[in-house]
DNA sequence: TACTGGATTATTTTT
DNA sequence: TAATCCAGTA
């Protein structure tokens, strides 16, 4: 039997189908995956076409890590040969090899939103303009938006009228000069520069047209005017191309996503063929219905309307609480519940929120609960001081021409470098025309530098001995170096809080995740490391291995499913939010009513919303009404409690004294559960009759010990808490 | 130069 | 609530 006749109709169609352009309109849960991995499969194996010339372009480096894995899987020969990447780093991969035909050198550094910040912070000052109505975040909003819509500085400048216009065409213009006088892209420029390069070197744009000969494009609903002008210089060739997408499901138009490359796919391409797949295979009846009703109070969307052969299944439950601790509690208790009893596990659920804000009190929840669980998202892993910290090192090392890193790290950890001191330095490097490093090095001609002189010396030649032993060192070793003989450990040892403890967690993270790349890479270079590093985030970090809850933004959320969801915060002001509900701007409410969608959608089997009476928002109560898209819901569809009145979770405030959490962001750290399958090999350092301690239940008894399936169960008897049982990978107990 | 405290200000964010 | 920024002080 050939792999495809496991596809239905319309699947098959839309793999084999070869005329032209093609616009697959795949609702959620249709298959969308498949039907671009056989598509891959279908175009080796029966049309010959060679693997090299096909290019599979995906959002997140976790979309594209799977769909290698299942063209791998299916295709027998000349899988690995296929481009299947996002679409930064096809762009990186491209601009490394020309992009020095447009005037910048192949090795450019790529800055974040914050190395952006910091830059453009720098700039309004040294431009003299007040910070109070000049804001870096707006700003560089801004000027992300004009280059997601393939606006050039000049052509800013142009369109704009009012005066303040100008000014920012004008630091539009001051940024790019800077990203260019560094030799840096931002995230936007990275497919900006693309762009313009096939644009001005029509031999560049014609290879990599017969490169890519065959172009299939996922998620395409969040595809921005720049993604496709990329795309559309790629195709206007051989014009193999195929498009996955539902514009039901697009959620990224504050970020410059561009609705309309779906909606007017067909008149851009007048010959391109439509194709929907309206077969769900992934939620129940209830849950489908649910979401077509909720989707169905949109306008301007191309009508689909999900069906399933799958059975009707439980009701849509539906929660409301007094307040959104009740809410925290009712769910711990609920995934406790059903785990234990119903044999699930906990990687089987999901918990979304509109706002990462929303996290905090489940994480408390699931402490307290002891339900193992990660939270996507807030703060992406390489965004965190302490490991940005030390790849600025790495960076310094690799190419001092990164003023920014260098800049980062010269008085971290405090070496008595100031302000003062950096810019006179800067002053120094600006006048002169070189980098700031550079002008390190010649610290003896920078004026008004005695007192300092030797602290800079003592720096720059440590980075020089660095870079000496750069050569012979491996990665590991030279990380290893940087964080012993800075100090950076053992400063934060000596602090001694639960939040640097959270940090020394992070560096030893980064620690492995070095080694690993050193023995997963066949060349492992600095630069590479560095360079891979800088494009993944955090979603890519969720494996399936793991077992457990995953807590995240409806946004992360798509592309994803899970058994059992809850939707929580479901009350008009959260969700929609206060900003989409009070403008009377219904296309920003249909935004909010498509990420309810996705959400919805992300769910198998059940699906639970809730919501709170009251809630406290920035130290101020609010009384929220029930989410106007609960009530979208068909009222025969959802199971509604008994509404209000469930005295069992009554809020008890005692419970809560003393129990904050440090800091939400490095929390989720702490608990990784990926100690979970570590430890289970070894033993423990505590027995039966020990006195431990726990982070947050204090001091207690070990009452028992049993070894379960992948970890060890131990029941402690803690003086302030009661009897507990707990995982001890995850409780990271201590003997005393 | 480095630290402290008061004022200020808040969505969502694949890279 | 909580993070960030700036001004004033040690």
């Amino acid at each position: 039997m050939s792999i495809y006749e496991s596809l239905n109709n319309d699947q098959q169609k839309a793999v084999m189908y070869m005329e032209g352009p093609l616009l697959v309109l795949a609702g959620a849960g249709s298959g969308k995956t498949r039907v671009l991995t056989h598509r891959i499969a279908y175009l080796i194996e029966e049309k010959k076409v060679n693997p090299w010339n096909i290019m599979a372009i995906t959002f997140t480096n976790k979309a594209a890590k799977e769909m290698r894995e299942r063209v791998d899987a299916i295709v027998d020969f000349g899988a690995e040969s296929v481009w299947v990447s996002t679409f930064h780093s096809s762009c990186v991969d491209i601009l490394r090899k020309y992009i020095d035909r447009i005037g910048y050198e192949n090795n450019f550094t790529i800055y974040d939103i914050e190395d952006s910040k910091f830059v453009m912070k720098e700039m309004l000052r040294r431009l003299n303009l007040n910070p109070k109505i000049y804001k870096d975040q707006v700003i560089l909003a801004k000027i992300s938006k004009a280059k997601n819509a393939l606006i050039m500085p000049e052509e800013y400048e142009k369109n704009a009228t009012r005066w303040e216009e100008k000014k920012m065409a004008q630091v539009y213009h001051e940024y790019q000069v800077h990203l260019r006088k560094n030799n840096a892209l931002d995230f936007d420029d990275l497919l900006v520069r693309t762009v313009e390069l096939f644009r001005v070197e029509p031999e560049i744009l014609n290879f990599y047209q017969e490169r890519f000969r065959y172009i299939m494009i996922d998620e395409y609903q969040d595809t921005n005017t720049v993604q496709f002008e990329f795309v559309r210089l790629l195709v206007s060739k051989h014009k193999n191309l195929c498009v996955v997408g539902d514009d039901d499901q697009s959620i990224y138009k504050f970020r410059g996503a561009n609705i309309g490359n779906i909606l007017e796919f067909e008149r851009v391409f007048p010959e391109a063929k439509v194709i929907k797949l309206e077969q769900n295979y992934r939620s129940t009846q209830n849950i489908l219905n649910s979401a077509n009703e909720v989707i169905n109070h949109n306008q301007g969307r191309k009508v689909k309307r999900l069906w399933t052969k799958n059975e009707s299944g439980e009701l849509i439950h539906f929660r409301q609480f007094q307040n959104e601790f009740e809410e925290a509690d009712f769910i711990a208790e609920d995934v406790s519940k059903k785990v234990k009893t119903k044999d699930l596990q906990y990687k089987n659920f999901a918990i979304l929120y509109r706002a990462n804000a929303q996290s905090r009190l489940f994480e408390e929840k699931f402490l307290l609960a002891n339900i193992p669980y990660k939270l996507v998202g807030s703060v992406n892993f390489y965004a965190r001081k302490e490991i940005k910290d030390l790849l600025a090192y790495l960076k310094t090392v690799d190419n001092a021409l990164d003023d920014l890193a260098v800049q980062r790290i010269i008085n971290v950890p405090k070496r008595g470098i100031g302000v003062t001191t950096l810019r006179r330095v800067e002053k120094y490097a600006w006048e002169q025309g070189i980098n700031f490093y550079d002008a390190l090095l010649e610290v003896d001609s920078i004026p008004g530098l005695r007192r300092n002189l030797n602290k800079i010396k003592a720096f720059t030649l440590f980075i020089q001995s660095l870079r000496a032993q750069e050569e012979y060192l491996g990665l590991e070793e030279l990380l290893e170096k940087i964080i012993k003989e800075t100090g950076y450990l053992k400063e934060l040892k000596a602090e001694n809080t639960e939040e640097a403890k959270a940090r020394i967690e992070n560096i030893d993270e980064l620690m492995s995740k070095v080694a690993n790349y050193e023995k997963s890479s066949e060349q492992s270079t600095l630069s590479g490391f560095l360079q891979e590093v800088s494009l993944v985030s955090d979603i890519d970090s969720v494996e399936d291995g793991n077992d457990y809850v995953l807590m995240m933004t409806l946004h992360s959320a798509k592309g994803l499913e899970f058994d059992n969801v809850y939707m929580v915060g479901m009350e008009d002001g959260i969700f929609p939010s206060y900003l989409t509900i009070s403008g009377e701007n219904s296309s920003e409410l249909e935004e909010e009513r498509r990420l309810c969608y996705v959400g919805i959608t992300r769910a198998r089997k059940t699906l639970t919303m809730t919501s709170a009476m009251q809630r406290m928002i920035r130290s101020e109560i609010q009384y929220n009404k029930t989410s106007r898209f609960v009530m979208e819901i068909p009222r025969e569809l959802v199971d509604w409690g008994w509404y209000t009145i469930n005295t069992r979770h009554s809020f008890d405030p005692s419970i809560f004294g003393g129990m904050k959490l440090s800091r939400r962001a490095y929390s989720a750290e702490t608990f990784k559960p990926r100690k979970f399958t570590v430890n289970k090999s070894k033993s423990l350092e505590y027995d039966i009759g020990d006195t431990v301690c726990h982070i947050k239940f204090g001091i207690g008894k070990v009452q028992d010990i049993t070894e379960g399936g992948k970890d060890y169960e131990v029941t402690v008897d803690f003086e302030q808490m009661g009897v507990k049982r707990m995982f001890a990978s995850f409780a990271k107990l201590k003997k005393l």
